[in-house]
DNA sequence: GAAATAATATGATATATGTCAGCTTTTAAA
DNA sequence: TTTAAAAGCTGACATATATCATATTATTTC
């Protein structure tokens, strides 16, 4: 649990509106993190001191509802920062982060990006365009997510969404894998309705399971599919 | 379509950032603007020039879907700023702004908004605070709007919003009048179901309706109605 | 490798929701 | 005030979705 060897964003711009003393002050007091796959990063609520920038792996924003289920907001992958709205604004964190793969981060702490907030225009116009595109971000995925019509179609739209954020493999299988009740807490239903919804696709030919990993022979196909109905 | 008389906003915490010289040089540019209910305001994708604060009345901000409906995203009113995203990012408006009454505006000029964001940084947290308070409504909004169980859920919820947000008169009538279609489309549902659950709701005398306008005589009867089911 | 646990799957059933066609009332326009 | 248009409403029907109980398979732990 060392220092960050480099300081590294794409949501900050590499954090290039710094100076290179800045920069060096910054990992000074960074701390490099690397978890394992399911490992909870923050809790909703929780003070958080420093500011997460994923290196590597991928990771789920999830608020737990009324009824006490989990729902998952957001994907994050390389390059994502997570923490901003909750440092900048002496919050709890709005969101639980947990790691869906074994992750690597770089933590950054909270004072010294404040201090130099308070000193630098340029680098307060980063952070606004970092939460500008987490705005609008989050705004695509809930017209993804929460308006397209059946829960079938934005099942469709989850395995588009899951295979262009994280890829296919050569075999076409998505790179991410996401439990079923992950999928069901994404679009607000059950784990067994996601389970019959994938069966359904399995018969139409549109994806393949082996092993109960998805497998999707043509991005193209499934799009249709989801247009036409 | 004259000068603003002066500057008010609860999200920018009315310009105090700005010495008074700014602010007169702000309002020098402005335009006050009064529209009626049902204007268009500003359209998806429409390049913006200025950032718009309500003053009084109260509006919507909707997109389109793939399959050509409209979504509403979040509602407004008094205090709130619309248009941060799209000048400070130079991109069209991320969503349509339509008037639910007659609607009086203050509009600032973009181009003296972001020379005076250059020169002062604490004109820069109060955005970065504003863009904060907007991810946490819309955070909470989808909460309530696309996560809870089932459509007749979010119904209850959507009436209980209405009237924590713009109130009930002395009657306990909803004082922002909504047509059925707009809740249809904050619900992503239809017209025809958002009229057959009012109906239920009624014959529960969880709520009244006189010609067709909606009245709610125990909001916490409502709440736990939500609760229990 | 065996046992324990977590994840995935199945099918039956009840309920929620979508859709259509036509109707009535309210609102806006002339 | 009359008319046209918009908004609101109804009921019947098909489909989508939720829920439960239970079974199977995969993964982890020892």
């Amino acid at each position: 649990m060392g220092k960050c060897s480099e300081i590294r964003s794409r949501q900050l711009n590499d954090f290039v509106a710094l100076n290179n003393s800045a920069r060096q002050q910054l990992l000074e007091h960074s701390q490099a993190m690397v978890l394992k796959k399911g490992s909870l990063i923050f809790e909703e609520a929780q003070p958080l001191n420093k500011l997460y920038c994923i290196k590597k792996g991928a990771c789920k924003f999830s608020k737990v509802d009324n009824d006490g289920h989990e729902r998952i907001l957001r994907f994050l992958g390389e390059g994502e920062i997570m923490g901003k709205r909750s440092i900048l604004s002496n919050q709890g964190a709005m969101v639980s982060a947990v790691a869906l793969t074994d992750i690597e981060l770089c933590c950054l702490s909270k004072d010294h990006i404040l201090q130099h907030l308070e000193q630098n225009v340029q680098f307060c116009r980063d952070f606004l365009n970092a939460l500008i595109e987490d705005a609008n971000i989050n705004e695509r995925t809930r017209m993804i997510f929460c308006v397209h019509k059946g829960i079938q179609q934005r099942l469709v739209e989850l395995l588009l969404y899951l295979s262009d954020k994280y890829g296919l493999d050569a075999q076409g299988r998505l790179r991410l894998r996401l439990k079923r009740e992950d999928m069901a807490a994404v679009l607000g239903t059950s784990q067994e309705y996601v389970i019959n919804l994938l069966n359904r696709f399995k018969r139409k030919k549109l994806i393949a399971i082996v092993k109960s990993e998805v497998y999707i022979p043509s991005t193209k196909k499934l799009r249709a599919f989801s247009n036409k109905t």
